[in-house]
RNA sequence: GCCCUCAUCGUCUAGUGGCCCAGGACGCCGCCCUUUCACGGCGGUAGCGCGGGUUCGAAUCCCGCUGGGGGUACCA
């Protein structure tokens, strides 16, 4: 067993300083998957009283972009997981962007060559092969420790041909074990890794070894990460050995691997799938407390019965004890409905207020999106307690009073509804409506009800699903919308009744 | 091949030897409410991969098998 980092619990169960890291590569757009693990390190934290540190691995320039760094940011502030030191803020263990630390490499390099733990390695791929067969092993074992213990004049013979070498890790010889936070016990018995590469031919440095020596630098204390890394843990815990022999790292940290993010099928969620893209999520009109509340749900419950909750809910809860070991598969349809559940427990008001601010922002385009004049933002307010019991995300509530906020001259009729309910049957009903609403005193919500029951439903004798829908899909466009009294009201007589009357020279016509 | 890891309803999970002929949630199916669509209410459907042990007793512990996933890179 390595030696363990200090993890006593007090009698509130807290751990004392707690450093946990999230550790993105800014490729690609932010996915759901990496935002879970960020979450969990982030709750982590939080619970114990810890330190978040957000550190960006930008070492593979090749990759990285600066978008998606920005995106990574964007989407951390949206989502309300701060971080105590890092990009934007800074701290005591700055920089935190790998590709501003190559010096600090540079140096823990040299001292691990000094120190016997780092060696130069020559040997190729083929010739780890070629020594293999000739000794009547498997050709797949992988490197061989082969040039362990290469002369100094071996090394100059290399380079004189022109070889650059690559420095490889001297793995020990004993067993290599942890005591996993979310698995357990776990080991790779001696010789089962063979010394790895942590600096390339050309002098850079991989993520093998600056992801643990940066970890070691700011004191990490537990290591939370997916779990496709946990078999270079090992190989992670030799080289914080040899970090630990000359001084730059105090002690090992814990480890906890969190179970996959699964998509369809039995394959991690790909970040091309597009339920992985967190930007997704927040174009469409997700809230971050919701997202929050499904993402915690991937490999971690709260209590027996219960999966609504909110981040502060999250937060006092999670130590870190009840993350499953299964992959989770991720549930557009459940994440959804989680969702829902959060928009519908918001206040009206505060609903309707990021309703707006969702609007302003244009995620959609109804041709009427970046801009909305005060008219508009009154009507708003207005039909946001009418839908918000009716959709699941800001950009359904959009859709669905979109027939209030368009220009008269750009409102269309949905076709297919049009065609069924506003056909030759619909213009007596229409007319009747249109009548009976021409006359009316006040336009408010009682007064156009009860006219349109008395003209409709007692004067026409029909039953109410039949008088109502041509009315609706006229007025709103759609024969899916918010209540329909409600919705002649909020447009005003005015507006109602032009559409009414087109509607009745529709169905006038097809007669 | 070798190493590691996982295995409860379709899905996410609760469950750490008796409270479980397995609980919750999503989905799905009925019914109620109803001006559409929703919300809400009520009810239902469905699961411990297989085989051996251990034990008075196993979803829970052990072993094997099967199946899935990951690793075995000068990717992260």
């Amino acid at each position: 067993m390595t030696a363990p980092v200090s993890t006593v619990r007090g009698t509130t169960g807290k751990i004392a300083g707690v450093r946990v890291r999230f550790c993105p590569s800014p490729t690609g757009n932010p996915h759901v998957g990496l935002i879970r693990t960020c979450l969990f390190n982030w709750a982590f934290a939080r619970h114990h009283g810890g330190t978040f540190v957000f550190r960006i691995e930008d070492t593979d320039a090749a990759r990285d972009s600066q978008e998606s760094y920005e995106q990574l940011l964007d989407s951390l502030r949206w989502l309300g997981m701060d971080w105590d030191e890092g990009p934007g803020i800074g701290g005591p263990h700055a920089p935190y962007r790998q590709s501003e630390r190559r010096h600090i490499y540079r140096d823990v390099v040299q001292r691990l060559v000094a120190g016997g733990h780092l060696y130069e390695s020559y040997s190729t791929p083929d010739e780890v092969e070629a020594r293999h067969k000739a000794a009547g092993r498997d050709p797949k074992l992988g490197y061989d420790n082969h040039d362990r213990d290469l002369s100094p004049e071996q090394r100059e013979a290399f380079r004189a041909q022109g070889r650059d070498p690559v420095l490889r890790l001297r793995m020990p010889d004993t067993d290599l074990s942890w005591d996993d936070v979310v698995r357990g016990p776990v080991t790779f018995a001696a010789g089962s890794v063979p010394d790895f590469v942590v600096v390339r031919g050309n002098g850079e440095p991989l993520y093998t070894l600056v992801n643990p020596v940066d970890d070691a630098l700011m004191e990490i204390t537990h290591v939370l990460r997916g779990e496709d890394l946990l078999p270079s843990t090992p190989r992670q815990i030799a080289l914080y050995l040899a970090l630990i022999d000359i001084g730059v790292a105090k002690a090992v940290p814990e480890f906890g691997h969190l179970p996959y993010v699964m998509g369809e099928g039995n394959k991690k969620l790909s970040k091309r799938d597009p339920h992985a893209s967190l930007l997704m999520y927040r174009q469409s009109g997700y809230l971050p407390e919701g997202l929050l509340n499904y993402l915690a749900l991937l490999g971690w419950s709260i209590a027996e019965d219960r999966d609504i909750f909110s981040v502060a809910e999250m937060v006092e809860a999670f130590d870190g004890r009840r993350v499953s070991v299964n992959p989770a598969r991720f549930d557009p349809k459940k994440c959804e409905v989680i969702n829902a559940t959060h928009l519908r427990a918001l206040p009206v008001d505060d609903f309707a207020h990021r309703l707006l601010a969702f609007l302003d922002a244009g995620s959609v385009d109804l041709g009427l999106s970046g801009w909305l004049g005060d008219e508009r933002r009154a009507l708003v307010m207005a039909a946001a307690p009418l839908v918000q019991e009716r959709v699941q995300t800001l950009s359904e509530a959009e859709l669905m009073i979109g027939f209030l906020l368009v220009h008269d001259d750009s409102f269309e009729l949905n076709e297919k509804d049009a065609a069924k309910h506003l056909g030759a049957d619909a213009a007596p009903v229409l007319a009747a409506a249109i009548a009976a609403l021409e006359l009316l005193g006040e336009w408010t919500v009682p007064a156009i009800e009860e006219a349109l029951r008395i003209a409709l439903i007692d004067g026409l004798g029909l039953k109410p699903r039949v008088a109502f829908g041509p009315l609706r899909v006229a007025a709103t466009g759609a024969a899916v919308s918010p209540p329909l009294f409600e919705s002649l009201q909020l447009l005003g007589s005015h507006r109602a009744l032009t559409r009414l009357r087109a509607a009745f020279g529709r169905a006038d016509s097809v007669g």
